[in-house]
DNA sequence: CGTCCTATTGACAATCCTCAAGGTGCGTGG
DNA sequence: CCACGCACCTTGAGGATTGTCAATAGGACG
């Protein structure tokens, strides 16, 4: 069992939805999933405990278009996405819908239910998919703690640095880095990075980016009739990613501080006071903190 | 010792930097916290440990102008903002300082660190403060970690929402936010909510909002000319919070999805596969992972 | 085959960025 | 103490971007 599918999913075309790998094991009319399973989904090396109580963890599908979680629920529950594609969103004060993410394989959902012990967004599938559970009760001091702890610190950390990203950037490069990032995160799994489909409306990416979604149906049509990418409905092929990348970062929207000089008397503070070899006691606390 | 200056603190004059309270004790020439000094500033509860290792954290005084951290320094301790005010900022990838957010009292910061192993943004203040500095040799496996993570966990949590609930707003709702926010943080400190300084600059405002700091002034300026606040250079004063907090989410910015409804087969899945009164194992598991 | 959702495109208006020109406050040095 | 420089703030005018309203067309699904 080993490694899941993994090099597998590898060599696969990119149109095939990624709807239900049969890997994990049979059992009771269900399908599991063992503990290195998991380990090697969230692309996370497995926890050398010895303890191999060989834990097992329920699969779940999800037909396109039903929900992994509502808002409001009671949080019980982490889960893994093992294929299939996804919405996150929230309800913002006034009440509308406002898309945080697209999770997909190896993605973590419900993390945002730990701290209030109830989640505060739903997940709906955008595709048919296939999610591990991962109860609470099995997660507690498990083997498998630090690392789903580690894969959620990951996750928070980049969707945090992309969110602010994104607000200073005007829709072309909004627009632009949705398409890389879309493009990374085809490859990583092994599909196409040129090649890929939109499984969302332009509705969710405008509501996920901050944009109309008439404004990110033109910037579509611009990067097309640029030669930049090919359109077909959600089908994208990326046929210039140098220009895509560099619209990533445009001009300049003189929303930032520029300066980068003066420093009142920074005299040596930094190397003054904590100096002392510490990227060993980083490593110790991380170990025991939020990574694994 | 028990709860530090938070209940002096209640009563002080809005217009009085907040530097250098003097709690703490003074031992070997610096100033030291304890445990409970650490839980009572990041308002979370003391954990009950009988193990009274009264472990001590020292105070640092950082001069306005100079830096807690700076990028790219290896991660060895996380700070507490034990008095004064403070800016956080990263570079983009063009370079560009986009200001994350203007940590005060209470706020941990470097958390950023934990995960790379390295700080990847930089803290500067903006008035005189102290810190109580963490370092990762006292806090692995000490009492106080679940603590700081804990406090960490809310503070991110928080902080994304916030990103991402601005994303959508226009100029005038994201300032009357920003208002809101400062007055809200000042007044759970103590100080007067209607009444405050702003230690930063436009620019500063402009860039943590994604707006330029001229979007800024004219919109402080419109406000103070619908007497909604009065201003005077960077002092504020807040005059009709009904009508700030209602400008928060005004108009649309047709950005979010809208229809709530339609939901193909849901069915009985939310409460068919998951009931079972969970909460207990939620906290259990919260107490083990991100919480106190 | 009709309906609904989605996407595209156009026209127009509002917002916001850009460039530019003062003005004010503060610290530094003469 | 005053002059000067420098950052910060304000305000204006013009233009680019983007939101809004509306009309149309294609596709999915029952």
């Amino acid at each position: 069992m080993a490694l899941p599918s993994f090099s597998t999913l590898a060599q696969h075309r990119s149109l095939v939805p990624a709807t239900s790998a049969q890997s994990g094991r049979l059992e009771r009319g269900a399908l599991w999933s063992t503990l290195a399973d998991v380990c090697a989904l969230l692309r996370i090396p497995m926890p050398v405990r010895d303890e191999a109580v060989e834990l097992l963890f329920q699969h779940r599908r999800i037909k396109q278009g039903q929900y992994v979680m509502r808002i409001g629920e009671s949080f019980n529950a982490l889960y893994v996405v093992k294929c299939g594609f996804l919405k996150t969103q929230m309800l913002d004060s006034e009440g509308n819908e406002r898309v945080l993410a697209f999770p997909m394989q190896g993605d973590v959902l419900g993390s945002d239910g730990i701290y209030q012990g109830r989640y505060s967004a739903e997940v709906v599938a955008l595709s048919d998919c296939e999610v591990i559970v991962l109860r609470c009760s099995q997660l507690k001091n498990s083997a498998l703690e630090q690392v789903v702890l580690h894969a959620i610190s990951r996750e928070i950390m980049q969707e945090h640095a992309n969110t602010v990203a994104l607000t200073a950037l005007h829709s072309d490069a909004k627009l632009a880095r949705f398409l890389v990032m879309q493009s990374q995160r085809h490859a990583a799994l092994g599909y196409s990075a040129k090649s890929f489909l939109l499984r969302m409306t332009r509705r969710d990416i405008g509501s996920h980016l901050g944009l109309t979604l008439e404004t990110v149906s033109r910037g579509i049509s611009a990067l097309a009739a640029a030669g930049t990418i090919s359109v077909d409905q959600r089908h994208i092929e990326i046929l210039d990613s140098e220009v895509l990348g560099a619209l990533q970062t445009p001009g300049n929207m003189r929303t930032a501080t520029k300066p980068r000089a003066k420093s009142t008397r920074t005299t040596t503070v930094s190397k003054g006071m904590l100096p002392h070899s510490a990227p060993m006691q980083a490593r110790l606390f991380q170990q025991t903190a939020l990574a694994a």
